[in-house]
RNA sequence: GGCCAGGUAGCUCAGUUGGUAGAGCAGCGGAUUGAAAAUCCGCGUGUCGAUGGUUCGAUUCCGUCCCUGGCCA
C-alpha cells in the first residue's frame, strides 16, 4: 500500500488568466522542482505567434524543457483532441524520465479534457467544415440549428440557436459518423489516470490586471508585434479566419494592417479583447472546484505555491 | 459679446405629441466535449446640465443661468 502511494505519481495544473505571471512562475519553479513544463495553451502551439502570444523565449525555452509549443503551423486547425492526445505523450515521457509534469496554461478546455477525456468523435474534414460554414453564412445559424434539431434534437436542444460553431460542429459529427453528436457522449475516453494538483495563479484584484495588460500589450509592440502579423500576412495561404490568427491582438492588428483600424483603435480594441479573454478565463477557473487559488499579487505566491506543490505532490524530499 | 446646434447610462447616441427612459459599445455574471485567445447566453435607477415657472404631474412646454461645439463679430 505505501508502493501504492509511490506509484500514484502526480501531475501538477497550474492555471491563470493571460498576464498572471503563470511563464515567470513556472520558471522560478523549475529552478527548484525537477520538473518539465506542458503548456496548455491554445495559442502557443502555433509556429510564428511569438510576441503577440507571449510565448516563452528560446533561452527560457532551453532554460526548462516546455513540450507543445510550436507543433502546429498556423495554416492549420489545432484542437482540444489532438491536445489530449499530445499532452498524455508530454507526460508520459516526463514522468518516465523521473520528474514531475507541470501543466501551465490558460485553455480551460484544454485542462478539462486532459484530466476528464474527451467523447471519441472525429475530426470533421476541412471540406465539409468548409461547405456548412458557407452555409453558415449564406442561411444563418437559426436555419442550421434547424436542420439539426431534424437528425439530433439532445444536441440541437443544449445548443443555442445563435450558436454557429457549436452547431457546425454538431453538424459536422453527424456526417462524419451517421449518428448525434450527443450519441457519443455517453462514453468520455482517456480521462487522466495521475492525481491532479489544481493551482490557480490569478491577481486578486481584476483592476490591477487591466492596468497590467494595457502594459503589456504596449511592450508588445515595442517588441516588433505589427511585423510579427505582418510576416503572417504576407503569406499567401494564411487568412483571418485561420483559427491561430482569431487570437487576441492577431486580428486587431490584422485589421489594422487591412486599414480596417487606426493604430489607435486597434490598441483599445486589443487591449478590450485581451480584458474579456481575462474575464471568461476568471469563469472557467471559477469553476473548477478542486483548485486552489493564489493570488498573483501576493508578496509571497511562489513560496506558498511550491510549498502547496511540494506537499501535495509528494515532494517534501527536494 | 451676438446667432445657431447640443448637454439623457462609464462612452456614442435614440426617445418621451407631458404620466420619471432604451439601443450599441464598455462593464459584470454564466456556459463551454477536436475552431476554445473561439463561440454563445443573461444582467440597464440614470439628480434625462442647473434653477425658477405653467401643470394633478416636467426629462419633455416656457423663462433664466451654466457648460460644449460651430458660425458671426
Amino acid at each position: 500500500m505505501n508502493a501504492c502511494v509511490h506509484d500514484e505519481r502526480p501531475v501538477v495544473f497550474l492555471m491563470g488568466p493571460t498576464g498572471a505571471g503563470k511563464t515567470a512562475a513556472a520558471l522560478w519553479l523549475a529552478a527548484r522542482l525537477p520538473l518539465e513544463i506542458v503548456s496548455v495553451d491554445s495559442a502557443l502551439v502555433y509556429r510564428g505567434l511569438d510576441i503577440g502570444s507571449a510565448k516563452p523565449d528560446p533561452a527560457e525555452r532551453r532554460r526548462v524543457p516546455h513540450h507543445l509549443i510550436d507543433l502546429c503551423d498556423p495554416a492549420d486547425a489545432y484542437s482540444a483532441g489532438r491536445f489530449r492526445a499530445d499532452a498524455r505523450a508530454a507526460i508520459a515521457s516526463i514522468l518516465a524520465r523521473g520528474r514531475l509534469p507541470l501543466l501551465v496554461g490558460g485553455t480551460g478546455l484544454y485542462f478539462r479534457v486532459l484530466e476528464q477525456g474527451i467523447a471519441a468523435i472525429p475530426t470533421a474534414a476541412p471540406a465539409v467544415r468548409a461547405a456548412l460554414m458557407a452555409e453558415m453564412a449564406t442561411l444563418g445559424p437559426a436555419a442550421l440549428h434547424a436542420r439539426l434539431a431534424a437528425v439530433d434534437p439532445a444536441s440541437a436542444a443544449r445548443i443555442h440557436p445563435h450558436d454557429p460553431q457549436r452547431i457546425t460542429r454538431a453538424l459536422e459529427v453527424h456526417a462524419a459518423t451517421g449518428r448525434p453528436l450527443s450519441a457519443h457522449f455517453d462514453a468520455r475516453h482517456g480521462s487522466l489516470s495521475s492525481p491532479v494538483v489544481k493551482c490557480v495563479l490569478a491577481p486578486g484584484d481584476r483592476a490591477g490586471l487591466r492596468a497590467r495588460l494595457a502594459g503589456r500589450f504596449g511592450t508588445m509592440l515595442e517588441r516588433g508585434f505589427v511585423n510579427e502579423v505582418a510576416a503572417l500576412r504576407a503569406r499567401p495561404d494564411l487568412d483571418p479566419r485561420r483559427p491561430a490568427l482569431r487570437a487576441v491582438g492577431y486580428r486587431e492588428v490584422w485589421r489594422h494592417l487591412e486599414g480596417e483600424l487606426t493604430h489607435a483603435e486597434m490598441v483599445t480594441r486589443a487591449v478590450t479583447a485581451t480584458r474579456q479573454y481575462a474575464k471568461r478565463q476568471y469563469t472557467w477557473f471559477r469553476s473548477e472546484r478542486d483548485a486552489q487559488w493564489f493570488d498573483a499579487d501576493a508578496s509571497h505566491v511562489l513560496d506558498e505555491l511550491i510549498i502547496e506543490i511540494k506537499s501535495r505532490a509528494n515532494l517534501v524530499d527536494y
